[in-house]
DNA sequence: GCATGATCATGC
DNA sequence: GCATGATCATGC
């Protein structure tokens, strides 16, 4: 028995769902992924995706995002855009894969271990309410937790960004057609299409493709990668937003050292002060999919060596929470700065957030245009009075990325 | 040699 | 003027 859509004449199925307002930028994100229908583990199997309980019920979604305010109840929160959802005919393709991706999986007897790191768009989420009450699961004796197909936070996004279409950024596509999506994963074209230039140099990869980057940019090989990958260096990739892949490139030095920690867009005091963990952008960030690309020095060269997919593990996406709480209560606290030093290039403030030997997995440092590139302290430094301080973000620790990503493949 | 703080090129 | 993806420079 197939469940219904929520109007079954018109055949769309009503979602509602959150969004949070990031307090830097006023740009309204999604709070979540977006939540469908529970996978059941015995129907699923013997299903095929164009009769799928899942499409069935979800190929058409009438979608109503409200804005998420911590201390409203529900009757108070703002309805702030409402829209129905389609999906363009290469998400469809991923999404068809995703699928195949979570069914295959349970027709192997492991639905205990299914995990959202598996797909790009449409996910397997816990439903953490009830996750506790393990459910059978065909061929395997091991029962497993409940599970619903969900749409992935970024894709949510995506949504947003279409329907909204006020967020100024220019997209570049890596699937340019139905017919290229239907063949591939994101995954797995991405790393075909950096395996051909694999052990090619830098000057080798501009020649190339024609180009001509400024290698004292910063970020000169993110242009790189993106030109191999057929993006222009003004794009944002749209399939790496939608599946929440960060992607991030890396030099490797002639003593196989990684000189340089990896960064991510700085915080807002603010915004850390009052979103905690679970809502917070860090979190994000670090459950998301990594894509790291590694360019090797040679001679005075460097040359891309190899890439690859990366999810962080449980036990550093807890160690990066416990950073974030520290960083929270040092903004709390006021207690920014701790000592003041002159130097040949003026005046250091040396500050107390986490430091790289505080954590192997990540810290806090400056991510400024220079020093008075600041934003407003929720409560003032106690030892200069400061209202304001130099942009910070949190970086990921050189030494856990060469150990943890690096060396792994 | 590394930790820490400072800073750069680009695009919008 | 600012966000991003990073690298640079100083001093211990």
């Amino acid at each position: 028995m197939v469940s219904e859509p929520d109007f079954p004449l018109a055949g769309l199925e009503l979602k509602t769902s959150p969004l949070k307002r990031l307090k830097s930028k006023k740009l309204l994100v999604a709070k979540e992924r977006l939540v469908l229908n529970i996978i059941n583990y015995y129907d699923v199997v013997d299903e095929e995706f164009e009769e799928s309980s899942f499409y069935y019920k979800n190929k058409h979604l009438l979608l109503v995002f409200y804005l998420y305010e911590s201390k409203q109840s529900a009757l108070e929160y703002v309805i702030e855009l409402v829209a129905d959802w389609e999906y363009p005919e290469e998400d469809l393709e991923i999404i068809r894969k995703d699928w195949n991706t979570i069914k295959t999986k349970i027709e192997e007897g492991k639905a205990h271990e299914l995990s959202e790191g598996d797909t790009s768009y449409l996910g397997a989420c816990t439903k953490s309410a009830n996750s506790r009450k393990l459910r059978k699961q065909p061929n395997n004796d091991k029962p497993a937790k409940p599970r619903a197909f969900s749409l992935k936070q970024g894709y949510v996004n995506h949504i947003i960004a279409t329907l909204g279409n006020k967020d100024g950024r220019k997209y570049g596509r890596l699937f340019e057609s139905k017919e290229v999506a239907v063949k591939e994963t994101i995954e797995s074209l991405v790393l075909k299409r950096l395996k051909d230039y694999y052990g090619k140099s830098t000057s080798q990869i501009e020649r190339d493709h024609n180009l001509d980057l400024n290698q004292k940019s910063k970020s000169y090989y993110h242009n790189l990668t993106k030109a191999i990958l057929g993006i222009g260096t003004n794009e944002t990739i749209q399939e790496f937003e939608k599946a929440d892949i960060k992607f991030k490139t890396v030099r490797i030095e002639d003593n196989k050292i990684i000189e340089q920690a990896i960064s991510f867009p700085a915080f807002d005091f603010y915004e850390v002060l009052l979103q905690d963990w679970e809502e917070s952008r860090f979190k994000d960030i670090v459950e998301g999919k990594f894509l790291f690309v590694f360019f090797k020095k040679d001679g005075n060269d460097y040359y891309l060596e190899k890439a690859m997919f990366w999810n962080m593990g449980f036990n550093d996406r807890l160690e990066c929470e416990r950073i974030y709480n520290e960083t929270k209560a040092v903004i709390r606290s006021g207690e920014i700065v701790w000592n003041i030093k002159k130097q040949k290039n003026g005046i250091i403030y040396q500050n107390n957030f986490p430091k790289i030997r505080n954590s192997k997995v990540c810290h806090v440092r400056p991510h400024a245009i220079d020093r008075e590139d600041k934003l407003p302290l929720p409560v003032p430094d106690k030892m200069t009075g400061m209202k304001a301080y130099t942009k910070q973000c949190f970086w990921l620790d050189k030494n856990y990325v060469l150990r943890e990503i690096y060396k792994s493949i």
